[in-house]
DNA sequence: GTCTATACACCGATAGAC
DNA sequence: GTCTATCGGTGTATAGAC
């Protein structure tokens, strides 16, 4: 079932154009939205090219999914290297409002096996990084209460910025003053 | 624009049959999924019967996530008045592993703007009534971090209880463990 | 309240010319 | 690599008989 397509270089224009049409469409109207006309019309190019380049619409919305994967990892490392990498990475994700995206993807990972491995696959290698960022700058400042240990914080790190920025686009504010204080002061025993 | 439809009685068996079947088929196959055809296959009635009970496909998805709302706030006030409020939540939420479809609602409440305005609305008067629940509880026993205000405990229960069913339907534990006994150490402080 | 019939648009995907 | 043409299927929604 090997498929000999997509043979230009991966980085052409036309599907490079394809995969950021894809995620504007998904942003604005919904996964129930990606056609493959809507897709091409918004990439400016014809329909059929879609499964030139990609062999099924499965595959486009894939290929869109490891994109965004790879590119966070990429700035994940990077914030690694800073003096204070927690600071930026909870920055990162408070500034970056991709929420919307993020939530479309995590539903359509409930209904397609590639995008649902290759999110567990993600998820699971960035909390691992950085819950080991978290380790090592307690193991330097130590004094923190017993149970909130560098793998809880990394789950609460992911699950508050992602639920904060969710709640923010559909009008909601009820207790984000205390929840961003608390992030504040958790950070700050770090800095 | 008014119309004159959805005649019979609201809980008729007819409607009620079509709810179920909207929740079934979102949850199986995503809110991309849900279609009048679909939906009438599913409840074992034609297709046209959907627009008679209920006017567009809009009007349809609205009304099952009303529905699913007005059940929540009603297991609250349940919860409420039992002697371990915080716990009978978390335990609610925990078991209930209805994220899956929670996760669609909330893409799908991207671009709708009713459902939108639903979220936001019973997301303000769930989270205050627990916010109030943690205050109670927070008075009686005292003692706590300051940071850690009511509020912000509301809304690391949702989240992270969120959060933790979505990643299990996923295949992912990634710090699972840690975060699960940040909970119990919490909730053990109130009971 | 439920039925048959039907309108018209859009869907994924392929064939084959250039 | 991009084009024209086209297949069969499904989508929302309505009209009108019973």
């Amino acid at each position: 079932m090997a498929s000999n397509r997509r043979m230009g270089p991966r980085d052409a224009a036309v599907p490079t154009a394809l995969l950021d049409a894809t995620e504007a469409v998904m942003r604005e109207e919904g996964y129930g939205a990606v056609s493959s006309r809507r897709v091409a019309e918004a990439a400016g190019v014809k329909q059929q090219l879609v499964y030139y380049y990609f062999r099924t619409m499965d595959d486009l919305l894939l290929a869109t999914f490891k994109r965004r994967t790879a590119r966070a990892l990429e700035r994940l490392e990077r914030f690694a290297g800073m003096e204070r990498p927690l600071r930026a990475i909870w920055e990162d994700q408070a500034a970056r409002s991709d929420s919307r995206l993020w939530f479309e993807f995590m539903a359509l990972a409930n209904h397609h096996a590639g995008i649902r491995e290759e999110v567990a696959r993600f998820m699971t290698e960035e909390r691992r990084a950085i819950a080991g960022l978290i380790e090592r700058q307690m193991a330097a400042k130590g004094g923190r209460p017993d149970p909130l240990t560098a793998g809880a914080a990394a789950f609460l790190l992911h699950a508050v910025s992602l639920m904060l920025g969710r709640e923010v686009s559909s009008g909601i504010d009820e207790g984000h003053h205390d929840v961003r204080a608390l992030a504040e002061w958790a950070l700050a025993r770090f800095d």
